[in-house]
DNA sequence: TAATTTTATCGTATTTGTACGATAAATGAA
DNA sequence: TTCATTTATCGTACAAATACGATAAAATTA
């Protein structure tokens, strides 16, 4: 069977698996850049950028707003979208403690 | 079709979610964790902390590999795996960047 | 009210990822 | 040489991701 075993690891390995498949895909990063690049983060403009069909950019945009790295909300017919910088950074600064500390803990012993 | 579309998209952004699908996965966190902790990282010893099967830490270990994370060497029947700093902190000043210039670019007008 | 616009969701097809057991290849030990 | 150890790879099964068209839902416009 290929049932994942994600509970049987911790949940910091988690939270940053999680974080990095947020951005795992280059549709998912030219969305973060143009989300900060954009005056108005209508779901539209995104479509007519990314040469992707309506529907798929939907569902890039909620894998994003599951991840907590966007906020979305709804202006008349159009949907809103926006960078949630609170977690964005958080992620970013956990990231960079993984880094650092792997680094600092590092014995290069052998390679 | 669900051919996949990256091609579409720019070389920093593939680069980005490459790195970012290689850390997807809380297993390969552990596993980088490991390789940092431990005096000699061989695939015999990951296995037996980690609650994988050998394949499946081996396929892993494949996939660390190939997005350039890690360096592997033969010594003798057995597997050594060590960081490969240059690639990784590469990946970090470049996630870094990512984010620096995202905020700095914001103009927060939505949402 | 009726038509248009906009977006999320559904259904579907295809690809990729995840996981395991079994096996092959390579090395060291008996 | 023969056997044991170690690891990569193969085959397989299932789960999840990716992509699209079609459609439904909600709100503005005519």
């Amino acid at each position: 069977m290929a049932t994942p075993k994600t509970a049987a690891f911790s949940e910091t390995e988690q939270g940053l698996a999680a974080f990095a498949k947020a951005l795992s895909h280059p549709a998912r990063i030219a969305i973060m850049k143009i989300l900060a690049q954009q005056e108005a983060c209508i779901c539209g403009e995104i479509v007519e950028i990314l040469p992707l069909a309506q529907s798929t950019v939907s569902q890039h945009l909620k894998e994003l707003k599951n991840a907590g790295l966007i906020d979305g909300s709804v202006d008349g017919p159009k949907s809103c979208y926006c960078i949630n910088w609170k977690a964005f950074e958080k992620f970013n600064v956990d990231f960079n403690t993984l880094f650092s500390t792997l680094k600092t803990q590092d014995k290069n012993s052998c390679c």
